[in-house]
DNA sequence: ATTGAAAGAGTCTCAGT
DNA sequence: ACTGAGACTCTTTCAAT
């Protein structure tokens, strides 16, 4: 069950635009949204005691940093109960930024990010292959990032 | 190429910092990292201008306001030319969160954050198999994510 | 619950080093 | 390029509604 009784409209407006921007200002978003800056105030904490919002994240241009080679990659499992152990030594590779238990043809699933072809190949080889319990893996490299954007949340129909 | 000549150690321990937390202030990050509020500023306002770092993001937990259900989607083309035109409608659906353009056996990856079956149902079979020249799809329903973090940026060995 | 104003904290600018 | 201090803006608290 989720807690989105106990948010109404305004929770909600609020939620979307520091989603997208948590540098507005509290009088700004106020004005938007046609309340004053303590009451979005007062919300934000709210929402914070929820644990509905936690802190913000800068966003960072990764690519202009060298890390241009983004790759999805698929785990076979020779067990299924091998889930934790190996998902606690995939957690020891710093390049794995994302792990997905996923129904269908794999167990996991990984979102890796390199600097480039090589270190991905050194990822792959060196580091994923010498995990006991993976059977095999296939991998899927991002060609481009067609779009990458948060989710608009609304209320229940 | 990338711009990672212009930035040195101080930048990258600012990166890495604000990527996860950018609420700290200038006066605490400085303070760890041994140098004035005001060199902060300055080197906050440079990587801006480098467009290395973008503006903020508040996190969400979209868990606790009913979006129990995310799924990765690959995609099968009827011919590779029809990428932009395809794209172009996959924007349009609001659940559609991210897609990538990768190699292998799909044409393109999505992922995809619903509230539920039934909804993520609605959107693979009355949205997605209605667009023109898509073949078919591989629907991977996340059971759980193992965990997501933020790259961590390092110099050039 | 929301408001408006005062107190406290952080950002931004700039002259000096 | 970094620092420290002053000006400015934003967050936070609180009494009143």
């Amino acid at each position: 069950m989720s807690v989105k009784l106990n948010t109404d409209k305004l929770d909600l407006q609020i939620i979307n635009a520091m989603m997208n921007d948590a540098e507005i200002s509290y009088a700004e978003l106020g004005k938007k949204l046609f309340v004053s800056a303590g009451t979005i105030h007062v919300r934000i904490k709210k929402l914070q005691e929820m644990n509905i919002i936690s802190g913000t994240r800068m966003n960072v241009n990764v690519k202009l940093l060298g890390y241009d080679c983004t790759a999805f990659v698929g785990i076979y499992l020779e067990k299924s109960s091998l889930y934790d152990v190996v998902a606690k030594e995939l957690k020891k590779i710093p390049e794995i930024v994302r792990l997905n238990y996923i129904t269908g043809s794999y167990s996991m699933f990984l979102e890796v990010v390199c600097k480039d072809i090589a270190q991905l190949r050194r990822v792959l080889h060196d580091e994923l292959q010498k995990i006991k319990g993976i059977e095999r893996t296939e991998t899927f490299i991002s060609l481009e990032e067609g779009f990458s954007r948060t989710l608009v949340v609304v209320d229940p129909e």
